[in-house]
RNA sequence: GGCGCGGUAGCCAAGUGGUAAGGCCGAGGUCUGCAAAACCUCUAUGCGCCGGUUCAAUUCCGGCCCGCGCCUCCA
């Protein structure tokens, strides 16, 4: 079965396809901003996103698969982050950026095969490049201060993806208390959007030379992505995807852009994951309720549950994120490697005994149908599948099995405690051996015998 | 106010016009000095509420209640 996923636009379930003539698929995923660690709502999306290039992998061989995710590394969170901290942006993106990237392959996702800047020089000159022709065109105009702003009435298509028209004439309850944004005086229309903005001196060292006309500055967040794709991908790309959130006014500040400037359909097919709450609600600092990786570790949780976790939800459906989901998703991997230890090395080309999982994943991504139907394999127990099949169906999922929770240090009084244990076992003084049990169970630590010896678990908070 | 999504067992979560996958937890059992592990068995007459269509609805239609997200730079 042929991949198909919903297409935000068309609001269908498509079959994703190569659109040029080399078979390639074009596969634009929207990254991180680099001026924090990404926390677990961040990574379930871009989790989704090395499932589906996986599961593109697949389909169409890797060497038919160009997959790129941006970093934003110039924008008003960066540049804030550097100047509150006192170091250049390019240090403080490099930090976050390098961190990124180990939660990313902690997590055993794929690398994209290019990750571009949006600060890289060779990037930023192709931003400007772009808006010079929206300028051209007539799609955009300067600003009293040099800023850049994109005229949204002069593209007719506006609004398609998010469905969001004559929004102004509907600005209701929830919007009303807002502040307006700081540039709302330069533009000539509410819903205009920036491409480019004029330095100002919160800013510190960081602009560059703009468009033609305009001062220096920075690129506007939209144009990043615009201009890097086109670059990379061409001026059509096959897939493009990214959270919600991004579905307005993100993506469709996007479309505006590129189909302005290119004239040409910017992509075929749009693909959103909703959002990770957590007790019920989407995460945010303002209400305490945000996890990263690193939280998650040091609570002796292994990255790879959290991967099973981010799965065990439908990724076009929110997901309730618990520290109870982690401890399932413990106990499922830990079923599942050893499902795997029973399994025959030799390959029968069994495949098909896991068909209706990666059918389950091809129809629409729905990792919880998958999850279901593998579990409902693994029950059986039957002698039919064989370790190349189930392999697969683990690389589809980006299940790295050999991943495990990391083992707290032992203290060395529950060290001397076990000792002590184990001598009294040994020496058949079982009384004692039960209270000091007893001691090591009231100290938060397991201690599980074997014939020959024993180890020491801490109990997971 | 506009747009969109969802309400299925203690928790998480698929799914179908014909009578509810799967995971976790829990219970009982086998095994075992104890504990753990492993293995076996069990766990929703029920799918937010009220109507309607139908031989048959959790699944389709209408209304209602509740929750969540987006609405200019949040994945």
């Amino acid at each position: 079965m042929a991949i198909q996923l919903f297409d935000s636009l068309s609001r269908t379930l498509k079959p994703l396809k190569a659109s040029q003539p080399d078979g390639v698929i074009r596969f634009y995923n929207c990254g991180p901003t680099v001026y924090a660690a990404a926390h677990i709502g961040n990574f379930r999306t871009f989790v989704v996103n090395d499932v589906i290039r996986r599961l593109l992998e697949l389909e169409f061989g890797a060497a038919k698969v160009k997959h790129v995710r941006n970093l934003t590394d110039v924008d008003d969170k960066t540049i804030r982050r550097s100047q509150e901290e006192g170091r250049s942006l390019a240090d403080v993106t490099k930090q976050w950026t390098e961190k990124f990237w180990a939660d990313c392959k902690a997590l055993n996702c794929l690398s994209p095969h290019e990750e571009p800047r949006a600060a890289d020089p060779k990037y930023l000159k192709a931003q400007v490049n772009m808006i010079d022709v929206l300028l051209e065109k007539g799609n955009a105009y300067r600003s009293a201060d040099g800023s850049v702003y994109f005229k949204v009435n002069s593209f007719p298509e506006y609004g398609a993806l998010s469905r969001v028209k004559e929004r102004d004439l509907q600005l209701g309850s929830a919007l009303a208390g807002k502040p307006q944004t700081a540039d709302a005086d330069e533009k000539e229309d509410g819903s205009d959007f920036a491409l480019w903005k004029a330095w100002k001196a919160e800013d510190g060292p960081n602009k560059w030379p703009g468009p033609h006309g305009a001062s220096e500055g920075r690129p506007g967040w939209h144009i990043e992505c615009s201009a890097m794709s086109k670059a990379i991908l061409g001026e059509t790309i096959d897939l493009h995807t990214g959270g919600v959130d991004l579905l307005f006014p993100h993506h469709e500040n996007e479309i505006a852009q590129s189909q302005c400037c290119n004239g040409t359909t910017f992509a075929n097919h749009w693909y959103h994951s909703e959002h990770l709450l957590v007790d019920g609600k989407k995460m945010s600092k303002s209400l305490g309720n945000l996890y990263t990786l690193d939280q998650l570790t040091a609570m002796g949780h292994s990255p790879m549950a959290l991967r099973y976790a981010l799965l065990m939800g439908h990724p076009r459906k929110q997901l309730n994120f618990t520290l109870d989901s982690l401890h399932a998703a413990e106990s499922a991997l830990k079923t599942l490697r050893e499902y795997r230890a029973t399994l025959p090395e030799t390959t029968t080309g069994a495949h098909e005994v896991f068909g209706h999982v990666l059918t389950s994943l091809n129809d629409d991504l729905n990792t919880p149908a998958a999850l279901g139907a593998l579990f409902t394999i693994v029950n059986r127990k039957g002698g039919e599948a064989d370790r190349a099949s189930f392999d697969r169906v683990m690389f589809a999922l980006g299940l790295d099995l050999k991943v495990e929770a990391p083992k707290a240090a032992v203290p060395a009084e529950i060290t001397a405690l076990a000792e002590k244990r184990w001598a009294a076992k040994q020496a058949k003084d079982f009384a004692t051996a039960d209270t000091l049990r007893k001691e090591l169970t009231a100290a938060g630590w397991a201690m599980l015998d074997r014939k020959d010896g024993y180890s020491l678990e801490k109990a997971k908070s």
